[in-house]
DNA sequence: CAACTGTACTATGTAACATAGTACATATCA
DNA sequence: TGATATGTACTATGTTACATAGTACAGTTG
């Protein structure tokens, strides 16, 4: 996943680790590269990475441990509730949206059922 | 709907003129306040106002005649339908981002299934 | 002509963002 | 102990987007 867009810098990189943590490529106690490492593998800034490290450990994704490096929270499942609170809040969201735009429910249903491509449900 | 939030106010006004014409709010060939008027409404600077008329004539929601005003334009199906597909692909992003996160497809369709408030489906 | 449209400038100020560079306290390890 | 790695905290600089104020001008309408 590379570095680009509208959004700043900082913040792709702090999405970016939230969702890793969210689908477990990343886990708990997985320590991650220093800001150093990271600027270089990412050609930002040091103080870019710095930034974004600051604000996931604000919001408890990451600790760290001065001289020792950045590791992921002991409790990954609440940045995956969150995580999945924020999805579902968007898709209730697309939903209004769509009714508000005149889409029937049953075009919403059909368009769902297609995004599992077919009748069967499996899980 | 107000103008306040993190967005530049007059992508938040471009937006808010889309959706209302979306859903039917404004309808073809409805003339906007000029620029000094919507400025005064929002309490906004009559610059601001014209850089968002400025973007939606860029992106045809409307059209402009200087000396007479700015008006919907003519064909707001396809405003509509711009508007739907996007929605649809956030929904569909929505549902790909649940699916990785370990919802199931069980889960996802009871949500929405419930948004619609029940069993019942009329429409 | 008068009053209204949209448009186009200049100028100013603010804020966020990203960078470079430096320094420092802590931790680890040879 | 000394070297090296960690995160952190500064200063400084530059860029960009955004919003505002103010002025001016061309076209339209009555």
């Amino acid at each position: 996943m590379a570095i680009s867009g509208k959004k700043p810098i900082y913040l792709q990189l702090v999405d970016r680790i939230k969702n890793e943590v969210a689908t477990d490529i990343l886990s708990a106690n997985d320590q991650l590269p220093s800001v150093r490492e990271m600027a270089l593998q990412e050609r930002i800034n040091p103080n870019t990475v710095a930034k974004a490290y600051k604000e996931l450990e604000r919001q408890e994704v990451i600790k760290t441990l001065t001289g020792k490096g950045t590791f992921v929270t002991g409790n990954t499942q609440n940045v995956k509730n969150l995580n999945q609170n924020q999805l579902f809040s968007e898709l209730s969201s697309s939903v209004d949206q769509l009714l508000k735009n005149g889409v029937t429910r049953k075009q919403i249903e059909q368009f769902v059922d297609d995004l599992f491509g077919g009748k069967n449900a499996k899980n």
